[in-house]
DNA sequence: CATCAGTTGGACCACTGGTCTAATACTGGC
DNA sequence: GCCAGTATTAGACCAGTGGTCCAACTGATG
């Protein structure tokens, strides 16, 4: 967490410094991010960088709190639709919303990449602790919402469909990045409209009946 | 690419330095781990080790080879099955021997975690290669076998079904071991067998007919 | 003016992965 | 047995890492 004094510093050199640490650890990740060569372009010394932070892992925690910030600015809040159809239809929303992001504004894009980093290292376990109760309660409620209205099935633990989700997700944003600088932007978007149909297959829930049913 | 003296060097010394590697990367990551440490513990010194090997990048590379190497032997060669049953039965039986090793062999396991950082890491992106080639070979015949067989859809990108399987792959096995830590061997073995429902739901083919079908 | 908390620069620390060199061990040819 | 030349070895050394520490400075208050 940042020192409580963080918010005496001077509003400007925050910023700077926030933002030459946005570029260098989206261009290196948070291993490869070179604290030394944050606090020298910023212009900061030692002295104040720790005077105001608790070392690389706490400003990391803040340059990626301002990013996740930015981004849940970007999308209204969620709202439980009236049926099954609403809710596909806000998530797909929601969904293609996010893949446009990642295009728009690549350093965030790459950071909040990092963050699957972040959920296994050792020194970034506190900083990802703070970010993972909300993410996690939004996906849950939006889930139960779904479930509540028949769109999501209810024979697997919430948990692993949450899980499997945010796998999926993370996997296929490699996907559509490499879609997207193969083919352009028309792939993205049919790249996207293909792993949400994944998303949905994944989700909705199974037919009853015996398995041996119509094909394709 | 350790150097070609490497096959020179002592085998039990070799052994030796190989285990204290698989330990450290293992436990600390390849960012976390220290090459110092290894070489100590190893009782190599500098010299030695650069002599033999190229540098950290590549002794992580050595140690993983090996790892996959003991991995791949205990399955056996994936021959394309007489029909679709067969085909989920084949790979049913794989996924479960797969979980069952996440449990038996810890440090491989945890080793084998860490490739996903090996695949956007810089100084490990020529060491992924070498690997990833035959990974996604073996995953590209399965899943032809099974398109062949009718028992994987072919709706969707194959490229695109290969990664959404390798996220759920990876995300899930986290749950596993969460549901192992917490309630023992035989949630392990439930909790398989869910994550291969899951596979196993995203895989097969779409039924053709309207949405609207009968649902639980 | 003196006091004292808030602020600042930068020397310094143990450690990192990697390079280089000088010494030693070992080889085959004579 | 001796020598030349290569293979092997130890470890000093290097620039860079994140982090600590402290002396000096600043500005407000009495």
């Amino acid at each position: 967490m940042p020192r409580p004094r963080a918010s005496r510093l001077d509003p400007e050199r925050r910023q700077t410094l926030l933002d030459v640490a946005a570029e260098e650890f989206a261009e290196h990740g948070f291993d490869g991010a070179s604290y030394n060569r944050i606090l020298e372009r910023a212009g900061f010394s030692k002295g104040v960088a720790y005077y105001y932070f608790e070392g690389k892992d706490d400003l990391y925690a803040a340059v990626l709190a301002l990013t996740l910030d930015t981004l849940a600015r970007r999308f209204d809040a969620w709202q439980r639709p009236a049926d099954a159809e609403g809710f596909w239809r806000a998530l797909r929303a929601r969904y293609l919303a996010l893949t446009t992001h990642i295009v728009d504004d690549e350093r965030s894009a790459r950071l909040l990449r990092s963050m699957s980093q972040a959920r296994t290292h050792p020194k970034l376990q506190e900083a990802w602790l703070r970010f993972e109760g909300p993410l996690v309660a939004w996906f849950q409620r939006v889930l139960e919402d779904g479930r509540a209205l028949g769109a999501v099935r209810g024979d697997v633990p919430e948990s692993l469909l949450l899980t499997s989700l945010m796998g999926i997700g993370q996997a296929t944003d490699g996907w559509l990045l490499e879609q997207w600088a193969h083919a352009g932007a028309p792939a993205l978007q049919r790249g996207a409209e293909q792993v949400f149909a994944l998303f949905e297959d994944l989700l909705v829930p199974r037919p009853v009946g015996p398995p041996p049913a119509k094909r394709r």
